[in-house]
DNA sequence: TTGTATGCGTTATCAA
DNA sequence: TTGATAACGCATACAA
């Protein structure tokens, strides 16, 4: 026995009064342009040839039905989303906010849409949150991704093309967009050495980062031309900046040098409250560039570097490689030296 | 004649090298163990009783077979998306990436996603967005929306649940949560009147802003206070802040007063810059309590504002809406005067 | 408790 | 050029 369409039904309700009636259909348009659904989407999708005549009475039809394809539908059939996914550590860390933006903004020109995932920090909850997006993307933008190396091939493994930015893997299926955090942090060291610092305190970003791994890599660098880095464990958040402050103080040292501007923001009030002068007593950097920076205070000594274009390239890199099945490979964003209020001699206070 | 099912193709091509082995269905499950796809079914989503023996058997050739269901499928069957959209000017905005958040953060503890648009201000790609979001979302959440009442009432007519934030509307259908936008500025003019300013310019925001309506209402009553107010064009962004400032000089103010702290960020700026020092010779206020605005050098006199809790307010109307079918309604959110290092005495100057 | 069959709304294939 | 119909992958009503 079959069960009736709902559409067949004997009691039509033809146009009920107020009630959230239901969205039209693609039958619901051929059979008030009375041609078939076939028809109807040839018309829609314009990739078929149909009489003017027919188009004429379905376009009306279906802008009258305010008719729109469900989406669902097109994504069972297509096996396509249109859709991107992105998964970030922190929307209120102006980095990854501009990232975001970036993000959004290319596949915006490209008709694709962004689901967002903000993970709080938590690799595991990053992981989750890609895993889970994988199913409804038809590619994946990690942002400075902390989750383990296996956890990060399990994300690789439903498939889904990914692009990640800020972190190295070897894994060949997937594409980067790398900043040239190395070539910042030394820029930064010797800036501070030009300056005569000798001995500075280095708060350090989450372990897990890449990111992290290449400043430190930078940082033991300079630690051979002269410059003694003591690391201090911090985080990637303002508070974690501002907590971390006292601590890197008690190591005596002439400068302060912060995993990030958000950090490095954090840990300037801080340092105001203290009574610490900067960059009298105290020399102080970040990294990135976030607009703030400049304004904080006497403006910050940073590393610049291009957020919206690392979110373009990420965008990019998972366009090129859905529509164009280029290979997977890594793109280097550079970052510059900006020179602010925040650093000047050295004036040891021991 | 029947088209044969992929799946029941003569050439299996059993566990195909290393290419982009198509997804697993459940009816791979169901073969792998031994049942029908409608017990996988059953096991899965838990509803219906399965004797232990098969869920057993299921459970783990889902497993082995790295199986999930496909989401486009369950959404088409059950017209439900599990997603919500969010709509945003200016993702670069600190007040929106926190509202963002503030979403994400609700969504994300009910296992839903969020889908999200940048409109870059544009009140026109604000409802492109919003209209193309609504047909893969359960419900939408509209962040400080610019575009005309009409095109907002389009994008409800849509069916699509809607909730406003920082906007007025009449319309029945749509959730409203409203940040007290009168109250804070009323409470700034009050300080700045307290503090001796009779003369102030303001800077104002996007004119199809409701906030900056609601804000322009309570500089007008503080005008019968006492307080003069000169309006400058200006505009939500950082930039133009920093533009607007030098023709809100040439009014000779004693204050000037901005549409947001993102706005008072970029006139800080510029008034450095021209070598006016503040709030030596010109006061300066903000609205929102962004995390930058603490730390601006001599910190932004402001009003706060939950920003998180907005974006949770949002999500929660909707959810509400969606799960209790709750009646639409308005829930607002309190703003609180913050005296920081940005006002002093008026020190007229002419 | 389990299996079979059907439809969600759309597009592609085939026949006319 | 148009129309009928079969899939896409899943969850449910129904039969067993």
């Amino acid at each position: 026995m079959t069960r009736k369409l709902r559409r067949d039904s004997e009691t039509p309700a033809p146009d009920r009064a107020d009630g959230p009636s239901r969205r039209a259909t693609i039958l619901d348009v051929a059979r008030a342009a009375a041609v078939s659904p076939a028809t109807v989407s040839r018309v829609l999708t314009g990739r078929k040839p149909v009489s003017g005549e027919l188009s004429q009475r379905v376009r009306r039809a279906a802008s009258g039905l305010r008719y729109h394809p469900n989406p669902a539908a097109q994504v069972l059939l297509r096996g396509k989303h249109d859709t991107i996914g992105v998964v970030v550590p922190d929307l209120a860390n102006p980095f990854f906010s501009e990232v975001l933006k970036g993000v959004t903004a290319g596949a915006a020109s490209e008709d694709r849409q962004v689901l967002v995932v903000d993970s709080n920090e938590d690799p595991l909850e990053e992981h989750r949150g890609a895993m889970r997006l994988a199913r409804w993307v038809d590619g994946l933008v990690l942002c400075s991704p902390r989750m383990p190396a296996a956890l990060l091939k399990e994300v690789a493994d439903t498939g889904t093309p990914l692009v990640v930015v800020n972190r190295g893997t070897r894994d060949p299926r997937i594409d980067r967009v790398l900043v040239d955090y190395h070539g910042g942090m030394r820029d930064l060291c010797d800036h501070l050495i030009a300056l005569g610092h000798e001995r500075v305190a280095y708060l350090e970003g989450p372990v897990d980062a890449w990111s992290e791994q290449q400043r430190q890599r930078a940082l033991r660098a300079a630690g051979k031309r002269g410059l003694q880095v003591l690391g201090i464990p911090c985080g990637s958040g303002m508070a974690d900046g501002y907590q971390a402050t006292e601590t890197a103080l008690e190591t005596q040292p002439t400068a302060v040098m912060a995993f990030s501007d958000y950090v490095a923001l954090g840990a300037l009030t801080r340092l105001a409250e203290l009574g610490v002068s900067v960059p009298g007593e105290i020399s102080l950097t970040g990294f990135d560039d976030i607009p703030f920076a400049a304004l904080a205070g006497p403006g910050l000594t940073t590393a610049t570097v291009r957020k919206a274009q690392i979110g373009d390239l990420g965008w990019r890199q998972l366009h090129e490689r859905l529509e164009d099945h280029r290979k997977p490979g890594t793109v280097t964003v550079p970052s510059h030296l900006v020179v602010r209020g925040t650093t000047g001699w050295s004036r040891p206070s021991a």
